[in-house]
DNA sequence: GCCAACGTTGGC
DNA sequence: GCCAACGTTGGC
């Protein structure tokens, strides 16, 4: 199968770009993802390898940070195990855990894409986390989305 | 801090 | 299974 890409996000508050990029392996596990589609893109359709477009959310300069990639097999989310953490959930048990999540290892930090600037680029128009009112944090992003969002990173 | 969008919850 | 209320997201 040809490759498949995404957009994901993250509030740098939580993990930047730079904050992969210091972690062992500049890989990090996608915790926290408390959403069925987001969760089922992680379970059933990303595959080892796919290519991420890693956006900052909720800060002062919105937009895509780096490239990365899909790094592991689905695996359950350990924090919602955990109750100490925001994202314990009980109604999930190690026999039927409810969220599984995927690593994602940083390809490379790119310069900042603004948001702005993703909605300035006719190339871009079509991408899901443009559309009013998205608020999915993981999204499928098509080859012509990526290679667009590439052509920009470039110039 | 505002507010629109939209997913989730829970009573019925 | 409907749907109103509620909570969260996230740009501005």
């Amino acid at each position: 199968m040809s490759p498949q890409y995404w957009l994901m996000k993250s509030e740098p508050e939580e993990c930047s770009i730079d904050t992969l990029a210091a972690l062992p392996g500049q890989r990090v596990p996608w915790t926290g993802v408390r959403n069925y589609q987001a969760r089922n893109f992680m379970r059933d359709l990303m595959r080892v390898g796919d290519g991420v477009l890693f956006y900052h959310s909720s800060c002062a300069e919105p937009g895509i940070a780096g490239l990365a990639e899909v790094a592991s097999e689905p695996y359950p989310d350990p924090t919602q195990f955990d109750p100490g953490s925001p994202y314990f959930d009980a109604r999930s048990t190690t026999e039927r855990p409810r969220w599984l999540l995927r690593d994602v290892a940083l390809r490379r930090k790119t310069p900042l894409l603004s948001l702005r600037a993703m909605r300035a680029a006719p190339t871009l128009s079509s991408l899901q986390v443009l559309r009013p009112g998205n608020r999915l944090s993981i999204t499928p992003v098509s080859p012509a989305e990526w290679d667009a969002v590439l052509t920009l990173l470039d110039r």
